[in-house]
Parts: C-alpha cells; sequence; structure tokens
DNA sequence: ATTCTAATAGAACGATCGTTCTAGAATCAA
DNA sequence: TTGATTCTAGAACGATCGTTCTATTAGAAT
C-alpha cells in the first residue's frame, strides 16, 4: 500500500480535480485517504494550506513528466500540440469530465486571496511554459515567439478544461488543440522561410 | 441607489469574481450589498444556488454586450481579438487582477458538483461562442473553422485569466490576444485564396 | 527489554456556513 | 385610514469548517 503522504496527496489532488480547494474539507480528505486528520497534520503540519501547495507543486511535476513524455513520443513540436490536447480530452471524457488539471482550479479560485498558493500555482505554470517553449525553440522558432505561443498553449489548454466540463463535450478540446497546431505550424513555416532567405 | 436586487448581483459578481463561489458567503453579500439576508432570500427564494445562478446569467449577458460593441467598433474581426483581449489586460492591471471573468471561476468550480450551475454556465459560454463564430462568418469563414476558432478564443480567453492572476502579469494575455488574432487571419487567408480560385 | 520518536486516532473547540424564522417597517390600493 | 402585501432586519438553528489537543499504538534504536 502507498505511504500515508502519497495516499493523502492523491486523495486530495482527485478533490481538488473535482471540486477545488474551498469545497474540500479535510475530513474529505481523511476519509478519501484513509489516514486519520492526525496523520494529515503529522505530514502537514501548516494544515490545509500546506497540503494544498504541496499537491500542486507535486502534481504540477508528473503532468510536467506526461508533456515531455508526449513532446518525446511525438514525431515533431506540432504532433505533440495535437497527441497533448487529444490526451487531454480523452481522459475528460473516460471520467465523466473530472479529471481536468486541479492547478488550473485552485489557481483560479485562489490567487487572489492566497499569495502562498498563488506563487505555488504560477511556479508550476512557468515550469510548464518553459517546457512548451524549449520544444518549439528547438524546433527552429525565435524565443518570443516560443514563449508566446507556449503561453497561449497553455491558456487554451487551462480555459478549454472550463469549457469542456461545462459543456459536457471533449470535442471542442480536441478542436482547440488542432487550432494551436495550426498556428504553431504557420509561424514555423514563417521562420523557415526567414532562414532560407 | 441602484435597486436591491441590483445591488446584491453586483456585490455577488463582485465576490465570485475575487474569490469563486464557494469562498463566498452571503453574510459577505449581505455586507457588501448593504441588503440584510431577508431581502436576499426574498428576493432569491432559492438560495445561494438561485443567486449564483441569476449572476452567471445576467453577468454573460453584460459581457456578451461588451464583445459585440467592441467588434462593432473595431476595424474588422482580428483587430476585435486583439481590442478585446488588450481591454480584459487593462482591466486586470486597473484592478489589480481581481477583476477577471466570474463565471469561468464559477465553472471550473461546481460545473462537476452542481448541474444547475454548470448549465448556467454553459448557456452563457454558447451565447459567446456564437457571437464569435457569427463574427468569424460575416469575416468570410465556413461555419465549422469559425466555430472552432470561436471556442479557442474563448477557451484562450479564459485560460489566460487564469495564468495572469497567478503570475499578476497581464503581459501573456496580451501576447495570445496577438497569437489568436494571426491564427484568425491565417484562416481568412486561406479562405480567401480558396474563394479566388 | 527499554526507551524514544513517529504515526495513528478521533473527540473537542470556537467560528462560520446556508437556511429558516419571526417581527417590524414601508408601500400601495381601497 | 385601513388592510394587505412587499420588503427589511437579524437572531436562531443544526451542520460543518480548520485546527488543536490528548491518547494510544508501532517501530527503531540502544
Amino acid at each position: 500500500m502507498a505511504s500515508t503522504r502519497e495516499r493523502i496527496l492523491a486523495a486530495t489532488n482527485e478533490l481538488f480535480r473535482r471540486q477545488g480547494y474551498n469545497a474540500t474539507s479535510l475530513k474529505m480528505v481523511a476519509t478519501a485517504s484513509k489516514a486519520p486528520i492526525g496523520s494529515i497534520y503529522h505530514t502537514f503540519p501548516g494544515g490545509k494550506e500546506e497540503l494544498g501547495a504541496a499537491v500542486i507543486t507535486e502534481s504540477g511535476a508528473s503532468y510536467l513528466q506526461l508533456f515531455e513524455l508526449i513532446a518525446a513520443g511525438a514525431g515533431d513540436a506540432p504532433a505533440a500540440i495535437t497527441d497533448f490536447f487529444d490526451g487531454a480530452a480523452a481522459v475528460l471524457e473516460e471520467t465523466d469530465f473530472i479529471d481536468i488539471c486541479p492547478i488550473g482550479t485552485v489557481a483560479r479560485e485562489l490567487a487572489s486571496t492566497n499569495d502562498v498558493l498563488r506563487r505555488a500555482s504560477h511556479a508550476v505554470f512557468d515550469t510548464w511554459i518553459d517546457a512548451a517553449m524549449s520544444l518549439f525553440v528547438r524546433a527552429g522558432l525565435e524565443v518570443d515567439a516560443a514563449r508566446s505561443l507556449a503561453n497561449t498553449l497553455v491558456s487554451a489548454l487551462e480555459g478549454g478544461f472550463i469549457l469542456a466540463r461545462a459543456s459536457r463535450d471533449a470535442g471542442p478540446l480536441r478542436a482547440t488543440g488542432k487550432d494551436i497546431r495550426h498556428l504553431v505550424e504557420a509561424r514555423l513555416e514563417a521562420a523557415a522561410e526567414l532562414l532560407i532567405r
């Protein structure tokens, strides 16, 4: 069986995904993780806030791994984009639109009222944007364009989760993936043409 | 002075923007709107849920109006996009990153646990997507491409709010607006070329 | 075997939640 | 002016919140 800490993190992660930070009580976490409240406070002395920050940081790192994995498996950068959006859309459908990114949910809910969790979310987003940016740079884009596209990619993904969950339809998320892919391809072609001349 | 109903809606709208649905208590709404709890339940007999649905529906309609206004004022469809993103970014900076769309926040928080508010958000998003889609169709795109782009536009905006709030930087939101504009322009050029041949 | 620390377990605390309820004030029709 | 209705006002209710606290158990170290 997984360690207590891992069980608590996994349970909180799922609860955050489903309903966010404020709607998730430590009693729910205790029940879902089969860890008593005493163990939660033993593992995370800072209480709910420390637990929330840990969930953001650690699940952020695993999403980064997933992105790198998909990018490595795809033929090129444009293909990586649609692979990533298609994968997210498939997970959404398989989990009845519950399994979205918990970090975006918590960030949107708390970034104006809790600076600890805002900073944690910000740090995670930065790692994602850096990863996507360097993928685009390696593909041939200049840094500024790559950074902007990376931001747009993450924005479209996080916003796409909102629309998909509200409409209970992952189709538009796939279409958005294609749009972003097309955008990247257009930028890459423009950069390649510039290079030839 | 505004009517009691209007004061309650305006106060709730601002609280939702700042901190979402779950973190907003009816006592806060009562204080901010200077309306006692009795008046809130008199105006919205269904309690917090009915109030939340009304905020989503009515503020959704006013954002739609804003979009139409900006679209009418801009020279063409691509310009409307950057105008819209730039306007949102300016509002963010002016309000210390508090004044984002309350509907996306509530939708992401509740769409998996409250079907009434999920449907309300879904209906609002649909009106926005329809408006953007018809703007793109009028500009010369075919319906499917226009619908996809409209979805991508709203996704990038809603996701952009998350990143902007987390990083306390509206710059990436403006850059995303330019990216989406570029995407629309590329699609329009492709459609125009197809028409000429 | 004994000690000491880590971990488990959940009752108890004050605060606050959404909602209900009663009572009074204001508004308007007659 | 009277009577009915609408609206305001906030105390009260049970439920639940995050946190603290006291015990008890488990496991490692000496």
